[in-house]
DNA sequence: GCGCGCGAGGCAAGCGCTTTCCTGGGAGCG
DNA sequence: CGCTCCCAGGAAAGCGCTTGCCTCGCGCGC
């Protein structure tokens, strides 16, 4: 790997010339010994080492961005915004993933912190686990206090700048359009328990449900995982244990999908039987049979609007964004069947 | 932030020590000295340098992903696959997103090198552009001599470790398929013209025809951007242009979605009027209506080898391994309606 | 009792780069 | 013609860490 100094013993100058050439520094340059400079970075296909660089000029470039998972298409879209803020501002972002495991989380902290990043936004829902939040918000801590700056998508545990998804208000959209459509006997298919995301969404939704005097018994919900797998076995639960359903709320759309799927092998009909309703809208929900009746989020907006907290400097005092969700009626809900 | 030195002052060791205890060097330092030095790690909330660390200790543990779009299914599939192996090795990913821009693809490289990355895996078609190509592998080539490990997926264009869908003999399968079926007007909805990807599809596709005699006329086939908007569209153009069409291939199952919907939009039915062949097996295939028959590509599993190449010391001769493609029936195709 | 061996801990060099400060030479002025 | 000023270019000091090598002190053997 060639060196700063084999460039400038090349080209006949000393490693500061070249330093000052290849960085377009303000320093003056004679013509002659920038050109025999820059062909000698071109001869020996030099490229800068970005550590020893790093530790020269501590100026962080890089920011960490840690979600759930990539993959799934809710952090998919939420990562889109964050890149595409953070490329307009020249930002490399580093990503990682912690499959929902909090003992992970800490883990990236660290190592996020370790690799000098300018930020870290900590994107997905938080923990029902005092014990992980404590320590996660002392790490967090931290690393504030060495200048590093935080943003955190979905999750109140931490205190800083954040933006939220209107979780709740979200599921009493639901709630609301429900009732409104006749349905008294609603189950709903849930992701794990331990995610406050879901207690959030629960909590809007039952809230919903109490304005018309009626409630939603624990049996009612069924915990899963946050996947299509898991909102099938979910419903297959919901199913066998109130028979009598006439609605399935789905706290993702993944979860959703899989509902649809195994109403279809049952032979339930959507809307007819049984109405169907997702959370997020993510891409697909338009197009799976029938349309899916959700909640839409505006993720890409909630990755821009955390990238954008986390870039810009923290004017003082911890800033909280709520951004708004939004019933989007397609086909799989109608009146209720009973 | 606290340094070592720091932590070394506040134990009253020198550096060396507190390097020592903290990278559980193979040097014995006493129990006393040790339990000094790990407080004051806790009391400064110690965090080593990585940069420092990677200058003093050139060991690179890093490797570099470029992938045209992580949120797209299909590479969200295959970086899962890349991290699966990368996490078991203890190896932590730079993801780069390209957005197929052959360009930023370049700087990325660069970038990558500069980060001192131990490998770089890069995924997704190639281009059909011989400057561009030559540039890259001019770029990859100076990596590579550097000790740099490459691994490709998809791309025939760079020599060295690859690692390659079978893009062709599914293009076959789903020819073979269609003719089975009676189809003799068959459209294709493809990406976008420039990826040797849709080229190789394509090519496997017309394969199939020709062994029947049959071909392909270049107005048959519409190229779009490679997502469910774009296969919309080239649907939509294709149908105009073409009216008797009995079958549409897309060469990604995004496109198929998107065929499918501008189909069901039209009132056309599926497989009644028209069969849909996709290709990828995304996650979503199964769950669309109707269900997709497409050509299913081992795509985590390309991922896995990747990344198994790229960590796996190169036994001196590039290694190519061919991942078979595989056709899944589901119900958007069925006999010719003519 | 003296010398040697051994092992724990520290010194210091060096990883590749940036940047401050200094040097030396040329130009301009008196 | 000599002095000063200015400016291009270089020397060197770090940035935070690791590690080879040396030192020093102890324990043991003769």
């Amino acid at each position: 790997m060639a060196t700063l100094a084999d460039v400038a013993r090349r080209a006949g100058v000393s490693p500061a010339t070249a330093s000052r050439v290849i960085n377009g520094s303000s320093k003056p340059v004679a013509e002659e010994l920038r050109d025999r400079v820059l062909r000698a970075v071109a001869d020996l296909r030099y490229v800068p080492n970005a550590h020893a660089q790093l530790l020269a000029r501590p100026q962080r470039s890089v920011v960490g961005v840690i979600v759930h998972d990539v993959s799934d298409p809710y952090f998919a879209e939420v990562t889109r915004g964050l890149q595409r803020v953070a490329t307009q501002r020249g930002r490399l972002l580093i990503i990682c993933n912690s499959y929902r495991d909090p003992v992970r989380e800490l883990e990236y902290v660290e190592l996020l912190r370790a690799q000098q990043v300018a930020a870290i936004v900590l994107a997905g829902s938080g923990y029902h686990d005092a014990a992980f939040t404590t320590l996660l918000n002392e790490k967090l801590a931290a690393y504030e206090a060495t200048g590093g700056r935080v943003a955190v998508i979905g999750r109140h545990d931490h205190f800083g700048d954040a933006v939220m998804p209107a979780n709740a208000a979200g599921g009493e959209l639901i709630g609301r359009e429900l009732l409104r459509l006749g349905h008294r006997e609603i189950g709903v298919v849930a992701g794990p328990r331990v995610l406050t995301t879901i207690t959030d969404r629960l909590t809007g939704l039952r809230r919903a449900l109490a304005g018309e005097g009626r409630e939603l018994p624990e049996e009612r919900v069924r915990y899963a995982d946050f996947s299509r797998d898991g909102g099938a076995r979910a419903t297959a639960d919901l199913l066998e244990a109130s028979p009598g359903l006439t609605a399935v709320v789905a706290l993702n759309d993944s979860m959703a999908v899989g509902a649809l799927a195994l109403l279809r092998s049952r032979g339930i009909l959507v809307p007819r039987d049984v109405s169907v309703v997702g959370f997020d809208d993510m891409p697909i929900a338009a197009d799976v049979t029938p349309a899916l009746t959700t909640v839409r989020l505006p993720l890409v907006e909630l990755g821009v609007r955390a990238m954008s907290l986390a870039l810009d400097p923290a004017d003082g005092r911890p800033r909280v964004e709520t951004l708004p969700a939004e019933l989007v009626s397609r086909d799989s809900t109608g009146r209720a069947s009973a």
